[in-house]
DNA sequence: AGCAGCCATGCCTTTTCGGCATAATGGAGC
DNA sequence: GCTCCATTATGCCGAAAAGGCATGGCTGCT
């Protein structure tokens, strides 16, 4: 049995009528009598009462008419899902990100994302740096939107940046240096720092790391935290300052004060993360070039629109 | 696309291995290959990597093989549903009955044969007479268990009896012809007779006009009713005796008397109706089959076993 | 009774499917 | 880095199946 034979069928038992049917089909009367027949010989049951004056279905024949109807439908809906998946319209994607680097860019991406290309379902996962790097490994994720990596973050590991920050340090209100303009780092060095946990975010350890180096110090961390939100707790009540870049005002909003860090090259960068040979789908693949699109800073072009 | 494409892609999908689905399927590895790659260029997606050790899903091959994996399987239920049909053992069977003169021998052979048959829906029609017989001739009823068709309900129907009844009169235990062993029609003849309604039984007036002309004389019709319950209250309150088989005690109870009736050849006559040229299914020939079996009346050998 | 419409059958052509031999490919192991 | 091996792809041919044309046969209608 061939989806032929049921096609053919389907026609016969619509237009219930063998040569309006092969016409319909674009084939000769004989030919459709024939597959039909053999149709009928395979099931081993007759479908339809030929007369001279047309075709009647049997029992039968109605009830695997509404089979034929409904699998003939079906194939053709499971063709076109999998043709919308290949050209990224269908389909689940999995996107790892870091909550707090990610604020300014990844809404507006999925807004614009969801819009342009409502059949795909896409599954955020709140993770930390490491974690994503794991999960974009392991094929668990398809992209991550997060700090670049560093160090082994690296390996197997490609990286395309959309934006980078100044590093800010975030403080209260009470603090010595919230009588500055900016800080230099040089200052930061004598400290307590609060910074995010070594295990979940080695990168960001990497970074602090550099940092110090260039001027010959080391920071000093008085406490880790495993989310942004527990670093914002602590420097609030008092443990220390942070390194943080100025998009967390719109997470923290006006509990801390920020300072910009001077005295250092070292930016927060932030972009799109994926496994080296993993496949992107097509539809992970539209989903980059609107977060490119909607990431680049826009110039309010003061004045004239 | 056909069935031979998805069924050769299930089996590759599976093996991820050409040669490997080849063998299971009994073709050679190229014919297989060149299946595969059809229906690839077919669809215009690519649904496996190839590789010299194996083969891989494509995201879009994942899919597609969950829905093949569906679509044939649906493909086989449908093949194995019209079979199971046309071997009357799947489908639905709509059966008119008289209830009142059907009682005895319906629900046994109903029971029998949704055992036999657990398959095929019964779908039970509790009508008139003449209803039944006009369900027989449009379709709606392909069988009906019912007093045998009279006069005007005979063209077009066939009949088969299954069972025969000896005629009774029912009456009050108040009535004079309580104290007779039998009664003789004659005597019936100066009586009031509670009948069913002309317009939905007509049989019933046949039998009564023959059974009457025969010593002749004419039938004194007090009240029609529209149903064997109704019959049975009006005799209850007095308002006539009537002619019914004896199987009525079974759905009366003892509310009423039963009395043999002599002095005339007619009976009541149950069996199966059908439509000249409708045609019955296997389901509704099985039916029939048990109908006859379980309807033949047991003669419980007395003594020995 | 003859005709018209419709389906089936016989025969031939065309398409396509499958088999065999063999080339190309690319990773594993030396 | 090269060879080897398993695996898939390609070329060619034969076989099978599908399709086309002509025609036969049936049945209801005029």
């Amino acid at each position: 049995m061939e989806l032929r034979h049921l096609r053919y069928f389907l026609a016969v038992g619509e237009a219930l009528n063998f040569t309006k049917a092969a016409a319909q089909l674009r084939i000769a009367q004989p030919a459709l009598s024939r597959q039909v027949q053999d149709l009928e010989d395979e099931l081993g049951v007759d479908l339809l009462r030929r007369s001279p004056r047309g075709v009647t279905l049997t029992t039968e024949g109605k009830l695997f008419l509404e089979e034929v109807r409904e699998l003939l439908k079906r194939a053709e809906e499971s063709v076109e899902k999998v043709r919308a998946l290949a050209r990224g319209e269908y389909g689940e994607l999995h996107i790892g990100y870091a909550p707090s680097p990610t604020v300014e860019i990844l809404p507006p991406a999925l807004a614009a994302f969801q819009k342009a290309v409502p059949g795909v379902k896409v599954l955020l996962h709140d993770l930390s740096s490491d974690e994503l790097i794991a999960g974009l490994r392991e094929g668990t994720l398809e992209l991550a939107i997060m700090v670049k990596p560093a160090g082994e973050q690296t390996t197997a590991i490609e990286f395309e940046m959309l934006r980078t920050y100044p590093l800010c340090v975030a403080m209260t209100a009470a603090h010595p240096f919230a009588r500055l303009k900016s800080v230099p780092l040089a200052k930061v060095a004598a400290e307590p720092l609060v910074g995010l946990s070594r295990k979940d975010y080695s990168e960001y350890y990497h970074m602090l790391d550099r940092a110090f180096a260039a001027i010959g110090a080391k920071p000093r961390i008085a406490a880790e935290c495993d989310s942004a939100s527990s670093l914002i707790t602590e420097v609030e009540v008092g443990d220390g300052i942070a390194f943080v870049t100025p998009n967390f005002e719109l997470i923290a909003g006006k509990r801390l004060l920020y300072r910009p860090l001077t005295g250092t090259t070292e930016v927060g960068s932030v972009g799109i993360a994926r496994a080296t040979k993993g496949d992107v789908t097509p539809a992970g693949e539209k989903f980059c070039a609107i977060l490119r699109k909607t990431s680049r800073r826009v110039t309010p072009a003061k004045g004239k629109r």
